[in-house]
Formats: structure tokens, C-alpha cells, sequence
DNA sequence: TAATTAATTTAGACTGAGTCCAAAAATGAT
DNA sequence: ATCATTTTTGGACTCAGTCTAAATTAATTA
């Protein structure tokens, strides 16, 4: 276990990471708040094995970049066309109802769903 | 409507092209088997410009670049993650049950399922 | 049809996310 | 401590896609 890794799994562990979604840079910048010399490469490295290893999820994000959640349970995402924020949705069914449905054996699925949350809607009005 | 535009169409329209999922640098060189000169601006701008209409759907394929589908009903998609084919599924309650489950307007959904298709399984066993 | 206005196309520069590379450093097994 | 293996590093590179400003084309009006 690298200093590098070690910083990269404590900022998924920590409290401020609860069901947030970070792009690469992002956490590249909170890892360089850890570890100042810390290189793109290897978090872009580190991100990439922990989503092998199944500890971290990515998504893609509607900006292009990528999105990165700490939750390891598949879930569902809704995304708001005004500002872009991502709300996770809980999807216990989904699974099983998507294998019935196609009859093969799915192992992992990504759900996402476009909506316009409440304070873009009030916002458009305006 | 402009030479192009029309050129564009008519990828979409043009019998092999149906359940087809392609990229833009794909469609661009169609697009130029079509209309030698056509620019890589013009294409990409008329996808955008397609896809706003509602006219075809991009969607996030795996290898990174979007993918571009001629059908204009919601549906869900299959993706083998040994040869990334992408096989259509159709979701008829879909949107209805997404609406029961998160209590919120969804306009749009994309919903990729990952699995592994026969080929590439009696290939990986060899 | 000619003149005017607006929309579209063009080539190429540019951007941004992410990957690749080969050398250097750190890890961990013996 | 030695050695083999894995990881890190930084910078070059790739690739998909966007942007720009000039040139062209289409649509509108006279």
C-alpha cells in the first residue's frame, strides 16, 4: 500500500465524501491537499484500480467528465438539466427486473435520469 | 435546409442505418462517402443540432466517444464489455416506473446494462 | 431577379479529459 | 540488505469535441 493509495482511499473514506460526486480533477485537488506533490497520473491511476477493485463507481458526467461515487451499491442518478447536480437514487428492483427483462445475465448497469429540480424550475420562470 | 443537412438525414433514413449505432468520426466519413467535402464542424453541428430536435439520440459509449441512434423512442441499451457491441432493449414501463420511484418529472433517461454476450464468453473460455 | 439579412459551412486552431511512456522511486519478499 | 516487482512521476501525447472568424449559402423582402 503506496502513501499515494493510502491518501486516495481516505478521501472516500472521509465524512465530506458521503454520497458526493467528484470528476478526476476534482479529487486530484483534494489529494493535493493531502499530499502536495501527488501526480495526476497516479490518482487517475488509483482511481481507475479502486474502480476495478469494485470500492468506487464511475458514471459518466453530462459536462464529459467523468463522476466518481463512494457508494458501492448500484444505484440510479438523477441529473438536473439546469445545474447539473446529481441526486442518488436508490434502486433495489432494478437488478433483477433488468435481467428479467433482457434474459441475459447483467452485471452492472448505469441509470441516468434528466430532470429540472425545483430551484432551476423557479429560476427559468423568473 | 442546407446540402448537408440533407446529407445527414439521410444517413439516418437510408436502410442500413436502422438499430445502427455509430459514432461521429463514423458518421462523418458516411457523411463524406456522400459529399466528399463536407466538414467535420458541419457534421458534428448538425448531430447537435438533430439530437436537440429530438430527431436521434447520443448516448455515452464505452470506448469514450458518443454513439448516435436513429431511434427516437426511450430505450435501454446493452453493451458487451468483451467486443462492446450495443444491442437495443426496449423499456415500455420504464419511464412510468421512474416517475413512481423518484416522485419527479423525468424528461429522459439512459440506461446502459453491462454484460457479456456469447461470442465473447465461449471466447474468453478457450 | 436583385438586394439584403440571417443562418450555415468551413478549415484549422484550440481545449480538456484522460492515457501513455520510460525513468525513478518505493514496496515487500527472501 | 538484496533483488524483483509494483507504483509513481511529469511531461508528451491522443482523441473527441468545441470554437472562431471568414466565406458561403439559404431565405426573405422588395
Amino acid at each position: 500500500m503506496t502513501k499515494q493509495r493510502a491518501v486516495m482511499l481516505e478521501i472516500f473514506r472521509s465524512e465530506d465524501s458521503v454520497g458526493v460526486h467528484r470528476t478526476a480533477e476534482e479529487l486530484l485537488a483534494l489529494a493535493r491537499e493531502r499530499m502536495p506533490g501527488i501526480s495526476r497520473a497516479t490518482v487517475y491511476n488509483n482511481l481507475r484500480s479502486m474502480e476495478e477493485e469494485g470500492l468506487i463507481r464511475r458514471i459518466t458526467g453530462e459536462d464529459g467528465a467523468d463522476i466518481y461515487d463512494s457508494s458501492f451499491v448500484l444505484h440510479g442518478h438523477l441529473f438536473c438539466s439546469g445545474c447539473h447536480k446529481v441526486i442518488d437514487i436508490d434502486t433495489p428492483k432494478m437488478l433483477a427486473d433488468l435481467r428479467e427483462l433482457t434474459g441475459v445475465d447483467i452485471h452492472s448497469y448505469e441509470l441516468k435520469m434528466r430532470f429540472v429540480c425545483d430551484e432551476c424550475k423557479s429560476k427559468s420562470t423568473l
